[in-house]
DNA sequence: TACACAGTTGGAATC
DNA sequence: CGATTCCAACTGTGT
């Protein structure tokens, strides 16, 4: 009889737990040592990585991420997966019943759809008299345990549920990698060619991957090993003190990438920052390196409603749709923002605070467009794309959960000039051609920029660069009015219908009378800063649905 | 129950 | 230039 092992995540074979129980392992898990390592093993067991054609469509992820799962995700000979493509759901019974296997060995997900998946697979398994077996692994703690060890009620802020890290038990040492495949693993793998890298030409749809940062195994623990060299940066990290206008080298690791496909487990993170910290002082969470893997653990832990704020963008609305293109494609005209936009599809990876730049530019900042429609081009496009940290982080930065202080709005012009306005500029060059021979006093606001300077530059607003697609100022001041309301309204997403209906029926109101005033373009109009007065708003909405009574 | 207090990473004006 | 203060006043948590 023999043993299915399922490759989703968790794509390594250091310090994994799954794996090495599929191989029939007897672990210790206060020690993380294998107990049996010379024991000969008398099963097969069969690793498969399943590509499923419905998520690697071309609108829901970019080619440098299909891309990756063409990189050796694991650096051992004796981890090459059959890369069978389908549906899980019809073609894992079929791989059981090809294998004769008797048992389906996975690491646990932590994504609403993957939960789904499995949870429909194992109700599969029992009828086809597969046992299942699932373990924890792409998080530092189970994340029942910690659910448990919170009493069911889960704080939502950070601060605390550090606090509640801090009480568990460490997390689990690293488990050794395989000791010895040989007789264990299908031994036709070195040889039979369905254990070749995957094929996933079928994916790129012609487009070629443009990212500089590579993938795998190896290469994940040998970025970890050249970070934690320097032992004075990582034990002085401290996460908005990095620059995200760095980029040759970057001033974070870079390791999130590895971290969404678990080829660095993050528990080796998570011990091996500990030993650099054994070396003297070091910073604290949240801004630590180690804060900065408890930021993960958070965001996964999280289930959360958000605050019903009015975005735009669900409706088909053209004017909306253009504005929205024009972001998630880098043409808003505002080149800090249109930089960062660019570096997520040419390269997969941009720093934290250049996320939040443009996050907060689409939604409560400027364009007070839907998060959700900006998550979807995120996860199409980053190499570290995570469902729950992606929409957590998002949440986040529209004030729509966790972050209240609302008026505190990144400009998109001034956020890049505090790290030096040469090498903010020099950020801008290497993303944006168009603006890249105007000088540093005028890149980042190109229509400031006198007729000559822009005739010298090949930047003539109008003519070689358009204007930009709003006014940053008065957007800012509208929909900061807006935010305003929904505080104080303070509705969530939980409501019930009848709210729900008040709620968008008051906004369609609000944003009658006062939206829509903007002309195309930067005008040289002050910020307003009108108020909208709620409670003629709220009279209009009375007098409204009093009319519509009658009308029935 | 009431109240104090902290919160990953802003911007503009002022000294 | 770097540091300090105000903006307007939120939520979740702890006492």
């Amino acid at each position: 009889m023999a043993t299915l092992f399922w490759f989703r995540n968790g794509l390594r074979v250091h310090d994994n737990r799954a794996l090495l129980k599929a191989l029939d392992y007897d672990l210790d898990e206060k020690t993380s040592c294998i107990r049996n390592a010379d024991k000969k093993h008398s099963a097969l067991v069969y690793p498969v990585y399943i590509l499923e054609p419905d998520r690697l469509k071309s609108g829901l992820i970019g080619p440098n991420r299909v891309k990756y799962l063409q990189v050796k995700t694991c650096h051992c000979r004796e981890a090459a997966v059959d890369k069978s493509a389908g549906d899980p759901l019809s073609k894992i019974p079929k791989l059981c019943a090809d294998y004769k296997v008797n048992k389906l060995v996975f690491e646990r997900d932590t994504d609403e759809y993957c939960r789904g998946r499995d949870e429909n697979i194992k109700e599969l398994m029992k009828k086809c008299h597969v046992q299942v077996e699932t373990y924890s692994g792409h998080t530092l703690w189970d994340l029942d345990d910690i659910m448990d060890r919170s009493g069911g009620q889960l704080t939502k802020s950070y601060g605390p549920f550090v606090k509640l890290l801090e009480k568990m038990p460490q997390p689990q040492n690293r488990f050794p990698s395989i000791p010895t495949m040989q007789g264990t693993l299908d031994p036709h793998m070195a040889t039979d060619p369905k254990y070749d890298l995957p094929n996933v030409e079928d994916y790129l749809q012609g487009k070629e991957p443009t990212t500089i940062h590579k993938g795998g195994e190896s290469e994940g623990l040998r970025r970890l090993d050249n970070y934690l060299q320097d032992t004075t940066r990582t034990r002085v990290f401290r996460k908005p003190q990095t620059s995200p206008i760095d980029t040759h080298p970057a001033s974070t690791t870079i390791l999130s990438p590895f971290m969404k496909f678990g080829s660095l487990s993050c528990r080796t993170f998570w011990h091996r920052v500990n030993e650099v910290y054994k070396k003297g002082q070091h910073s604290a969470p949240p801004e630590s390196l180690i804060g900065q893997l408890y930021w993960r653990e958070f965001f996964y832990s999280q289930g959360e409603v958000a605050l019903l704020i009015p975005w735009k963008g669900y409706n088909e609305n053209k004017e909306d749709e253009e504005k929205f293109q024009a972001w998630a494609e880098g043409r808003t005209r505002y080149p800090w923002i249109d930089a960062v936009m660019h570096q997520l599809i040419k390269h997969g990876w941009m720093h934290q605070l250049a996320r939040h730049c443009v996050a907060c530019f689409l939604t409560r900042g400027q364009l007070f467009i839907s998060w959700e429609k900006g998550a979807e081009v995120f996860h199409k496009y980053l190499l570290d794309a995570d469902y729950n940290l992606n929409n957590g982080n998002w949440l986040w930065l529209s004030a729509s959960a966790y972050y209240t202080t609302y008026f505190r709005v990144y400009s998109p012009t001034k956020f890049p000039q505090k790290y030096g306005k040469s090498d903010g500029a020099k950020f801008i060059r290497q993303f944006v051609p168009e603006v890249a021979k105007l000088p540093d006093l005028y890149i980042f606001e190109p229509w400031k920029a006198p007729p000559s300077v822009q005739k010298s530059s090949n930047c003539v607003l109008g003519k070689d660069y358009p204007h930009p697609i709003m006014d940053a100022e008065n957007a800012k001041a509208e929909n900061m009015e807006i935010m305003r309301i929904c505080y104080e309204k303070k509705v969530h997403g939980n409501c019930s219908p009848k709210e729900y209906e008040d709620h968008m029926a008051l906004f369609k109101i609000v944003l009658a009378k006062d939206y829509n005033q903007y002309g195309n373009g930067a005008s040289n109009k002050a910020p307003r800063k009108g108020q909208i007065n709620l409670e003629t708003a709220m009279q209009q909405l009375a007098k409204r649905t009093q009319r519509q009574r009658e009308n029935n």
